[in-house]
DNA sequence: CACCGAGCCGAAAATATCTTTCATACGTGA
DNA sequence: TCACGTATGAAAGATATTTTCGGCTCGGTG
């Protein structure tokens, strides 16, 4: 087997020496292009990544986008109570090359704004909600999570998870806990349309099943955290393997992406405690596998449309009247 | 046991009608020209009193917002074959303190042209879309799949179906294929605060437990089309044994709501070729599904607190970085 | 036809703003 | 408690923006 290894992967223990990128203008961890306006969203995504200094200055950033984008770096620095660096370093996590574009695409966020008029119910789930709010407030929150998340959805990555699924010989999928159920999701749509897929919950079948992969394979991995061993050891192995690794995962900047060729990322919105992460990140994820799901199907219309228009048939059958 | 009947078969369902407000991000598709043409109206309105070097900055800048936007001063009058002298007195006439206010500007106006483009997002995905606007769509389609559940969602029988759960002994759910998955989450969330809950998707040992249930016990079917009998036929024998019955469906008049004490309504989007029912139904079935568990964790508060702020506990230390 | 003045224009200096570097302080785990 | 790694801000360094200033063109005038 060969021993794959993903060279971008920075930092890993180095001397954590500066970050000029080989080949000019590489820098950043994955930042293809900048963010239009999914920067709320980018901000709770990289939140736990962030130093609290850092947390300051996106917060200010993401509350109120237009009169950051008035203020100078050295204002803004005030304003958060810190530095010009941190605020530099803001800007770079969320993906801009410096805070002058931050500052760009924040005016441009404060356009939408304005003309977009958000209704913005921000309130939580109360223990006395009557359960009408509880049914807005859900229905809300889930609407934000999905638009958030298309937002948020490179779809240059997703396009290339599409053609690599679409062509592979088997597709395996790993995820466990509510991600799980994303897969079995996913496996089951794909299936569907005669594409060879699994879903792995149980991490030892999932490891022993990743050995199986090679080159043309794809290996799909599921986690919110983004740090779920059990999910991220079958990627390792199946990456190892020379399959083609996809990572759907809410923190981009994970221990996943290590060996993930390409890296769909899931919106995260704010929990609480009636309201619990595994909600609005499975609302996410199954977002990002719905479009996965469609684009293959797509690609392989000719086989799909039958298959699909099969499945339709059998399951009419079912149904006693 | 008794052999209960339902003596009122057809009752029930919500109003089912389309919800009308959505919030999200939706954007309308052609307001009112805010600011946008603004800024072109007013290059017209200066032109006459700008020099020759001016207007073909002006000019420039109307033409393309966006771009000029990423430019610095330099770029610009380069672009113009200009100075950078000249873009800043540009700029002042235009209103703006200087050059950088200008830019500002800019990219707020570019940012409002895009959000303004409706990708017509009412059509159905074809098999040529763009993988961006099957992104678009699906978001825009769930999005509004949730607000019509939302809406359509009969709050009375919704807080019926949560005092029987949340009183329950034993909670039963019932669903195949897709739904099974929705049956999973379901149960998935209520074992973690702490609720006796199992998701069969077999219908053999679903109907054999079903016979263990009895007064107090709930049982849940979900089902979108109503009429699939591996979930009706446990529905029905753990109506016929005394547990409070509970169903979720998107078709409020079918089989299943016969053995059914509540029905919860799901609603149908509009399917296609390449958009299958499963996955609008899902989408809906989940929110339902959600509104559930939180109002049931609301009124075992007491007991769902502590567990829940254990789960999340226990994920946090996973987040370590 | 030559001269003059007014205002346009751009090169370069001056300033503001952004970015990088580096030493220090803080928190964390052994 | 100590040692290590990391986060943080002050200040130096690099860019971008603004201002200054002198050349230039153009239109009018003797």
């Amino acid at each position: 087997m060969t021993q794959r290894v993903k060279e971008s992967f920075g930092s890993g223990g180095g001397s954590g020496s500066a970050g000029a990128g080989s080949g000019g203008a590489g820098s950043g961890p994955s930042g293809p292009p900048p963010a239009p306006a999914a920067l709320a969203a980018k901000v709770r995504t990289l939140a736990p990544s962030m130093t609290r200094s850092m947390q300051r200055v996106a917060e200010a950033v993401a509350n109120d986008p237009a009169g950051c984008a008035a203020l100078t770096v050295t204002g803004l620095a005030e304003l958060t109570g810190t530095s010009e660096a941190t605020v530099v370093r803001t800007a770079r996590l969320l993906g801009y090359p410096g805070y002058r574009d931050l500052r760009l695409a924040l005016a441009g966020l404060a356009a939408q704004q304005q003309s977009g008029r958000a209704p913005a119910i921000t309130t939580d789930i109360a223990v006395d909600d009557p359960i009408a709010d509880v049914v807005a407030k859900l229905a809300y929150d889930e609407q934000q999570t999905l638009a958030d998340t298309a937002a948020g959805l490179d779809t240059v990555q997703l396009g290339a998870a599409v053609s690599a699924a679409a062509a592979a010989r088997r597709i395996d999928v790993y995820g466990v806990g509510a991600s799980g159920l994303v897969a079995q999701d996913l496996t089951q749509k794909l299936l569907r349309i005669g594409l060879i897929a699994h879903a792995h919950s149980d991490p030892h079948l999932a490891v022993t099943n990743a050995v199986q992969l090679r080159a043309g394979d794809v290996a799909i991995a599921i986690t919110h955290s983004g740090s779920t061993g059990d999910v991220i050891e079958p990627l390792r192995v199946a990456f190892e393997h020379g399959a083609t690794t996809v990572a759907i995962t809410g923190r981009p900047d994970g221990p996943v992406t290590q060996y993930a060729d390409h890296i769909l990322t899931t919106s995260t919105a704010r929990e609480s405690e009636l309201r619990p992460a595994a909600m609005s990140s499975r609302t996410s994820q199954l977002l990002v596998v719905d479009c996965l799901f469609v684009g293959v199907a797509q690609r392989t219309y000719e086989m799909a449309a039958p298959a699909l228009a099969a499945s339709y048939e059998a399951l009419a059958h079912r149904h006693r009247r």
